[in-house]
DNA sequence: ACAAATATTTAGTTTTGTCTAAATTTATTT
DNA sequence: AAATAAATTTAGACAAAACTAAATATTTGT
């Protein structure tokens, strides 16, 4: 497998959130930035190798081959993310770019070794869990703030957009993982949201819910 | 620099033992397993990017430029091999081939706290010596076994040929970095060694001489 | 149902890095 | 100083991964 063909299977992956259903090729080709021809050109190329089930205008989802692979990858890129965070102190909105090129190291050895080093964590830096060697996942239950109804206590585990922008902007308002948040009220004019966090309250726009997952504790 | 560029600065280094000298195309290709002409067509890119001083037919040199990469390089190489042999438990005949892709990794903030998280290491777990941020380089005193006459006492630093053939060899016999060596009889017929080394003597072979580095303590 | 808009694929190029085969230059013999 | 051998470069081809522009398929709006 080569770089390349690794970083669309992991796209594929993300954009199905881990289940099977059929991707668009202008979706992978907006996640990637880059072109839907050149989308087009590299799904052949993993249809041959029976790594995607591809049939021409009718998208694109995993097969049981590629979805294995995705989650190797997956291992790989969130394990590393804690072995930056945890042992060299980077930041948590400092790690993904170096995971996105640490995760296409190739060597078994290398990831269980590291994996052991770490203590076998079982989430990573965003919250999201990572996957065994066999590929069994915790799945988790959580949901996005904007997904939840008022009233709603749970536990920040996680971001769904990654972009450092949004990582300094939860810095910035004091919001990290593990924090508890209530959700307090809701707007139905623009989605924004009242909250309590951190013994304080404030509203956020609809933007930051959709993008901030919470692992529900109470769901009435 | 893509990753190919990369291995080929790096080889003219090493083939160039550090010192600017002039390198023969088939000695890269033979190094790097690639054919002539594939290394002509590489030495002309390098050349335009200012990395290497290339005349047709000549043999080629790094150019400051192309040694400040290349020290970089190696810096990266050797620190990761630090890293695997000391936090990840690897043996030190497993790293080189990992060490080959970590390498290539692109972050300067990585690999300075790489740096700082392994405690600052001045060589690597072969006992080659680790260039400093800035390029600068301790100039090691270690010289080849076969180098050295009858009656030389010194360190074993480091291995010329580091395949795994040559270090499995060296474990089998149980010879390891640190351990403390004295040539007692040198055959001018085959070039063998007789050595002391672990309160034992034992007769190493030129090819064997030729490869293991002493630190040397007395050389009279 | 049909026209317009949108999504997707195809065709043809480009860049990077490799290769083989042929040509050329340099080194070594006689 | 030729003749031969060895080293090196050139020419032409190919695979991977990207692109642009054009063609085709699907979806949407009326
Ligand atoms: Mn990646
Ligand atoms: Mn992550
Ligand atoms: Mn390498
Ligand atoms: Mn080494």
């Amino acid at each position: 497998m080569t770089l390349s063909e690794e970083d669309y299977i992991k796209t594929i992956y993300h954009l199905a959130k881990g289940e099977g259903h059929s991707i668009t090729t202008n979706a992978i080709a907006d996640q990637m930035e880059t072109k839907p021809s050149s989308v087009t050109d590299m799904l052949k190329k993993l249809s041959d190798k029976n790594l995607v089930n591809y049939k021409k205008y009718k998208g694109v989802s995993l097969t049981e081959k590629g979805a294995i692979t995705a989650l190797s990858i997956v291992r790989k890129h969130r394990l590393w993310e804690v072995f930056l965070v945890d042992k060299l102190d980077f930041a948590w909105d400092e790690v993904h770019e170096v995971a996105e090129q640490l995760e296409h190291i190739k060597s078994d050895k290398l990831i269980d070794k590291l994996d052991n080093y770490l203590g076998n964590p079982r989430v990573d830096p965003h919250g999201d869990p990572i996957p065994t060697k066999e590929g069994a996942f915790k799945k988790s239950v959580k949901k996005l703030i904007s997904e939840l109804p008022v009233g709603c206590q749970g536990v920040c585990v996680g971001v769904n957009d990654s972009s450092a922008a949004f990582l300094k902007f939860l810095d910035k308002n004091r919001i990290s993982l593990g924090d508890t948040l209530t959700i307090l009220e809701k707007e139905d004019f623009d989605g924004s949201v009242s909250i309590a966090i951190n013994e304080k309250e404030m509203r956020i726009s609809d933007q930051i819910a959709s993008n901030l997952f919470l692992e529900v504790l109470e769901n009435k």
